[in-house]
DNA sequence: CAATCTTTGCAATATTGTTGCATCTCTTTA
DNA sequence: TAAAGAGATGCAACAATATTGCAAAGATTG
């Protein structure tokens, strides 16, 4: 069955990052999967209106130490989440990619074909992720 | 007077930008003039003890808007301010340089040498600015 | 000086992020 | 299969940060 097909690749996608599919997650992650902007705690918790605030930032938090989404800081004040790509493991620079913000509708997206650039900076410090967040105004807005 | 002297380089610093010089504002000023890493709201508060923090918030606020601050947000999950330099406007990419914030102290620096690389994006979205912020351990706890 | 505009102080509130703990659920094991 | 254990969930409380309304104080201007 379709539904079963799909569930299965959900599993499956928790299971790869040792991650215990439950009811929940797998609704989480259904959500986060056709979605194409990244997500706050509460886009999550609008769209899942009966469950409880907490599972939800736990789901996400979870997901987010197991590797399956990076978080994102952009200027809106709160923290949102993508879901990395299969093979990414957030390494930097090379996993890490950039983000456009836009000033006006507030979406977030990712750019996961654009991977941050590499930064020299003096020997003693050292880099261990990074964050690029271009703002603007993305095509939608753009009118 | 030495002080007269610097107190004057405040003043003209502010009103370079179009601040009133005040007694809070010139205060603040030479705080942040005196940093050499970023500061957020705490910061001033604590070390204003007296002051309210509704001023202090306020006064952030005037600098960023008026330019003389610009905001940085890392993973400290309170946004951060620092000077701009005297011919900065802001310009994305060029005035816009890279931040680094370390986790172990969580401190905030700027590398106004280091501007931030511009990224080319589909022609649809339209860059304003850009928060490019390097995390991982700064020199002082390197060890 | 009076009128006006800006800044400040205080209080209240909004928003976001986080934790403790009891309960529930599923899995393991005797 | 029953008991034990581990992990997930739900609820409540709380912490931290950001923001606003409004009245009083201060500065500016004609
Ligand atoms: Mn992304
Ligand atoms: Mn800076
Ligand atoms: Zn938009
Ligand atoms: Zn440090």
């Amino acid at each position: 069955m379709e539904s079963a097909t799909r569930n299965n690749a959900l599993v499956e996608k928790l299971e790869s990052r040792s991650i215990k599919p439950t009811a929940m997650r797998l609704l989480v992650l259904e959500y986060l999967v056709q979605k194409d902007e990244a997500v706050n705690l509460s886009d999550v918790e609008q769209h899942f209106k009966n469950s409880d605030r907490t599972t939800l930032y736990r789901t996400l938090k979870t997901f987010e130490d197991k590797g399956l989404v990076h978080e994102i800081h952009d200027l809106s004040g709160s923290a949102k989440y993508a879901l990395c790509a299969d093979d990414c493991s957030c390494a930097y620079p090379e996993d890490v990619h950039v983000h456009f913000y836009c000033n006006s509708c507030k979406k977030t997206y990712c750019f996961p074909d654009r991977s941050v650039p590499s930064i020299s900076l003096p020997d003693d410090y050292h880099p261990v992720s990074g964050d690029f967040v271009i703002n603007g105004v993305c095509p939608t807005c753009r009118n």
